[in-house]
DNA sequence: TATATTTGCATCGTGAACGATATAAATGAA
DNA sequence: TTCATTTATATCGTTCACGATGCAAATATA
């Protein structure tokens, strides 16, 4: 027999993956309509909170590293939904600024919050026990980042 | 001002996603001193509670694809961690044996899981809590995939 | 003012994820 | 039995993640 601490079904690691992995698909005919992926679409969240952003710290925003953010930067760029432009006090600075495109997407994606929000509702995930999950999770990223 | 409903802070994926990334990252060093990856530490687990499966079975347990897992099977078998071979009675399937060195890893990785159990450990996540957390996730999973 | 260090971003390589598609073996139906 | 369908796996292309490394601009220090 194996030893619990081994078991599948003692793992939070593969629930949050699995979870996350589940969640991100259900996202994905819905974004793919308008040529985004996830990680595009958590770029867009950050940029409609605050406009004109350094690499840097849409990557810190999104607790990612610049080398997975430049990338999928550019392919936004060439979507056309973002432009990317030096900084003029800091030439090392690329400011990543929203297109018209880019901020027209927000009304086209209006109901893909609501659509994965009830998508996920079930017994034990209500509008009553989200914010324990949220903070739980918050929890334990804070704490896991602050480890690194 | 940007709706609630955008706000990267509200969203459910967000925190999953990040959640998974960075407990993930707690495990990185830990199996890479033996060559692993997380994905195929939970391959390990799989075999480890049931030798002997076919890819399917694996992917199946795991909620992926074949298209994910037998790659990084085949990666395993270049590292000498399991084994794949036809089916006797189906020819079409691939059984996944873990190798000498597969069984022996068990006994390497003996921390991994306390260290990583105790890297999580916070105000709100406690034995105690635990479990709720444990349910609301499965209860997400379970939502989700039945949705597919 | 030189030089060293830090910072911001990019490039490269590897390993997932996953949609789309291909192939061969097994199964079902005519 | 023959042919169509299903099933199990594999291949291919694209997009993340992320460690390692490189490079140029900015900053700190001698």
């Amino acid at each position: 027999m194996i030893e619990e601490k081994f078991k599948l079904d003692n793992q939070l690691c593969f629930r949050l993956y699995t979870a996350s992995r589940l969640l991100t698909q259900a996202y994905h005919p819905l974004l793919g309509e308008h040529g985004l992926t996830y990680p595009q679409y958590l770029v867009l969240l950050v940029l409609w909170e605050k406009d004109a952003q350094p690499v840097n710290d849409i990557a810190k925003r999104l607790l990612l590293e610049t080398n997975t953010v430049t990338p999928l930067l550019k392919r936004m760029e060439a979507e056309g939904v973002v432009t990317r432009s030096k900084g003029k006090e800091d030439a090392r600075q690329m400011i990543v600024k929203l297109t018209k495109k880019g901020r027209g997407l927000q009304k086209k994606l209006t109901d893909i919050p609501e659509a994965v929000g009830s998508a996920v509702l079930c017994e034990s995930v209500t509008p009553e026990t989200v914010p324990g999950l949220f903070g739980m999770l918050d929890d334990i990223i804070k704490q896991l980042h602050h480890q690194i």
